[in-house]
DNA sequence: GTGAAAGCGCTAACAA
DNA sequence: TTGTTAGCGCTTTCAC
């Protein structure tokens, strides 16, 4: 079954002439005959000759491809962000090879390393919530590969960065409660060794001080992402002699299954419980009420990340550049309701 | 900068011994001197080498990669897939190149030749709902590159295949909708010439017929994937003489956005309409009232179609083999309440 | 236990 | 316009 796979050999010898020229034919020179053109590309053509990527890219010392290193497609976000890396690679003629880290650490040097040995040219990645450390970008950056990290960034490493305005959105989510009138604004915040969850949570807690409310280390969550703990945070969150009268959520997951299980214990949204909650997947439009989320443009950032990667593969010299996206609050009935004071 | 890469070359030069060496130390032979080999991984991990995976593939004539081809990672069936794919090939010590066809027969076509051209030892491919030919695939599985297509599977091509017992399923989900009394039962369809939606369709066709109800073609909507159209399908069906009491829809989102807008319309669920999806989505549990579904095994078919071609790709003479994976009827409330008549 | 040499499939000087 | 040759980084016989 095994038929040997055809080379630019095989196709020289049956046509009687030498491997340079069925090269230079099937690379597109000008410098050949166009009736030896026409031969080889009709019989390449009829055996199906498929070139081999891996002594092209070793010959030439790069593979126009760059790696990709996410946490997990599942995740919807990332599905997006790639979506928008892959339009903006395919317009530039790159290819992508896409990583999951599933969120964890090792995984993630694994994949990293793999990707190397592969000798893309350039990595985008988004760290997993387990990475606390940055030892395994460095030596790989300073080799001269260019990095751009978006999102989940990598603050330690000088390398470009697409995020988004994380602490200003959640200032503003934060101040929107506030002023619809809730008060006791409970946060669910992330792995505290993000940029990302760090910032989120300052803007939430600088938006209390604003309007004078107190800090409550009781309302702050200190979740993991995908921790299917969200159950046990709902049922520690309502049995505070001060219950909270609002949410604010790491993501739209976490804000909708909370939701779901606090009406279920009879409490009314929003007017008992507000919520706001993080990414604005479709889903917010259609669960009851809908859910007020952060608009986190994951395909821009996707694509701001390739723009800016393919730019410093083509342009070793230029530096690192840092690019934010800005969010967009997206208010709706969640958190909707309320009278101001 | 770019601090050219290290190679075995460079190792063997700084220690004054011959790459051969070198290469010994580094794959792990036994016939080499611990002595030599201490220094020659100390000084490889001090430069930071990294092995050329393009060079030792070239070499070896094989890549341990496997190469996967889904529609898109955003619908979280692929996405679910893709890990249970991953998880496979984690254990086995194989690698998995990523590539999305977004739906379409042309990037499908690029992104096997892309894969092939690197040389994957294997291919798990789900087709896009545009392909409705398959003579990309038949070169590429003659010549002995081992192909399993999962859930959307390519018929005529004899390769493996993963699917789930989409028949069955279709006839059961409607025969449950029939039981619970609902008598005008419309039904989402796919694209035709996709060897699910085909069996899904005769699925529902034959549980009306085994209970004795008229065929409408007029409750048959023949949808594509993704199409942004439900709003407008939704209305048509509103408008109907005869308003369905049922949907039974391809997908969750469908579903779940078509409840939406009839919900918004004043309608009843389920007294005045049930509904019922597929792929029993996370969100299904969260919507109001809770969709009743198709629970689509993505994450095993992923598994089972990894397991199957890492299988073939280790013993290349097996036969291509056709596993089927049983989905399960989810009810929820969507789908419950209206009494047997 | 180690080295020399050939070759994987391809491209790119350089010659002719 | 075409052929010859060297070499990308690595593995693997075959000698020693």
């Amino acid at each position: 079954m095994d038929k040997k796979t055809v080379t630019i050999k095989d196709i020289a010898r049956m046509l009687g002439i030498s491997k340079s020229t069925v090269s230079r034919a099937l690379s597109g020179r000008s410098d050949i005959h166009p009736e030896t053109k026409q031969k080889i590309m009709a019989l390449a053509n009829d055996l199906h000759y498929e070139p081999n990527a891996l002594a092209i890219n070793l010959k030439q010392q790069k593979t126009n491809t760059i790696g990709v290193i996410v946490p997990e497609t599942v995740n919807r976000f990332f599905a997006r962000a790639v979506g928008g890396i892959q339009k903006v690679s395919d317009m530039a003629g790159v290819n992508v090879m896409i990583c999951q880290s599933n969120e964890s650490y090792i995984s993630e040097k694994n994949n990293l390393h793999s990707l190397v040995s592969s000798r893309v040219d350039g990595l985008i990645v988004s760290i997993s919530s387990e990475t606390d450390r940055t030892d395994h970008f460095k030596p790989i950056f300073e080799r001269g590969i260019p990095i751009v990290f978006f999102d989940r960034i990598c603050e330690d490493v000088h390398a470009s960065q697409v995020y988004t305005d994380n602490y200003e959105i959640a200032f503003e989510g934060t101040e929107h409660l506030i002023t619809r009138g809730y008060r006791r604004i409970a946060f669910v915040a992330g792995p505290q060794h993000l940029f990302n969850s760090r910032n989120r949570l300052l803007g939430y807690l600088d938006a209390l001080k604003k309007h004078n409310l107190p800090v409550k280390e009781s309302y702050i969550i200190h979740s993991h992402y995908g921790s299917g703990k969200v159950e046990e945070y709902t049922r520690y969150l309502m049995q505070l002699p001060q219950r909270p009268d609002a949410v604010f959520a790491i993501n739209d997951y976490a804000a909708i299954e909370m939701m779901h299980i606090m009406k279920k214990n009879g409490l009314k949204i929003p007017d008992d419980v507000a919520f706001l909650g993080f990414n604005n997947e479709d889903m917010c439009r259609f669960v009851e009420p809908p859910l007020s989320s952060i608009d986190h443009p994951a395909h821009d950032m996707g694509a701001a990340a390739a723009e800016i990667l393919i730019n410093q593969m083509r342009h070793p010299d230029l530096k690192p550049e840092s690019r934010i996206i800005k969010s967009k609050l997206v208010i709706r009935e969640s958190s909707g309701a309320r009278l101001v004071l």
